[in-house]
DNA sequence: GCACGCACTTACACTACGTGCAAGTTTGCA
DNA sequence: TGCAAACTTGCACGTAGTGTAAGTGCGTGC
């Protein structure tokens, strides 16, 4: 407390105590999670395991979230969340698929993706982490949706429903491809190089989406390094 | 029965007793879930309504589906499970959209079509469906993706892992696209009208996956009749 | 036709989930 | 300092889902 006055921290709009409480009890909750998650596997924990591991009672964990999958979840939306934000700062007349290259690329970055993989790594083998995971997706691909139809508003030919549902879903199942076969064949490694073949992985996927999954006239999309 | 012998019924295997009855204890099910969900909404009943709609205790529903989600979702799997039996039948070479749009378009017919549309309809605008059906959708799309595997074995340049998951996966996001924009125009509509109009935005949404979705060169896509 | 074995159903018990409620505790504000 | 709103907590309750052991119906070999 080195500041008499009101704001020791210079972010925007001044986090209250109780936000940062708020910030932080959610913090540890997931932090638990992922914590028994690596220590007992999948589907051996309870919600009471958690609550205790994160110091509040069983109560207040399901003022926070839903259930146990939820809270392991709000990784994968975190990124998720992140992926969006991205895709947001591109120009607006910039063809969807290029900015959705960008937005993932931008986001093939240890930092952002480290947790994202460990999850993926430790629930990889086992189903129960599926239904929210899905879910996950299935929000971003909602997310996805309403940039499209906001930036195709005035084009003409693509102001339809199924154009702007299609593309953002196509979009969703080529990122989700890109990962699953990046996860499949490197596992949690987050070297400089398995990072690189990710970005790599990400922009043929979009690429073949572009081209319309035509494999003869894709020049640099099939192909690895 | 013209026959004195022991088939009167000129199915393959001769399904025995124990068979029929379980397949009509599942019809049961399905059938007391779906009335239920007519009359009292989603979310409004138990296992135990379920079970005792059914003629059978609470344990017996465990033993045959794992939740009400997925006795519901039952229809879901057994409309996705008809796509891809329509989808193997189809010739090995011809192009895999081609191929999906043929195998989503035949199963565009009431009797097929009519369960799902109303299980849609019930569970629209309330969010305690989605778990099952995303994982419903998720399964057949492993499924196109074992399909389009088995296809593009020798098919030069496409033999990629990235290339059959992204494909597998934009063909299921297309074919939920045209479902969806469908539902939400015509809702429980099963006139011949609404079902051409099926028809036809299932083809679109696969002639804007094969032209990746470039608007200027799709002359006959994104126009309604 | 009869008896044996297996598949299936059922009741019971138990753990865990998720939620409403009525306290108690902390934070923001006058 | 005192009040109000936000937040946490313990308690109780109904429901989900599963293991187990006993009962019932079906297929098979004798």
């Amino acid at each position: 407390m080195p500041v008499p006055f009101s704001s020791p921290d210079p972010e925007p709009a001044v986090p209250s105590r109780r936000e940062l409480n708020k910030a932080a009890t959610r913090q540890a909750i997931t932090d638990a999670a992922l914590g028994l998650l690596r220590s007992k596997g999948p589907g051996n924990f309870t919600v009471e395991d958690i609550a205790d591991a994160a110091g509040i009672s069983r109560r207040t964990f399901f003022n926070y979230f839903g259930s146990t999958d939820a809270a392991l979840a709000s990784i994968v939306h975190g990124f998720l969340d992140n992926a969006i934000q991205q895709l947001r700062l591109r120009p607006a007349d910039e063809p969807m698929l290029e900015s959705a290259q960008a937005a993932l690329v931008a986001l093939a970055d240890p930092k952002a993706i480290a947790p994202l993989a460990e999850l993926f790594t430790l629930t990889q083998q086992s189903p129960l982490m599926s239904h929210t995971e899905l879910e996950a997706w299935d929000h971003c691909r909602a997310q996805v949706f309403t940039v499209a139809r906001e930036r195709l508003a005035g084009t003409p030919g693509a102001q339809d429903e199924l154009y702007v549902h299609a593309l953002a879903g196509s979009i969703i199942s080529c990122g989700k491809a890109a990962m699953e076969v990046w996860f499949n064949r490197r596992g949690p490694d987050l070297s400089p190089a398995s990072l690189a073949e990710l970005r790599k992985l990400l922009i043929d996927a979009m690429a073949l989406l572009g081209a319309g999954f035509n494999t003869t006239a894709s020049p640099s999309a099939t192909r690895s390094s």
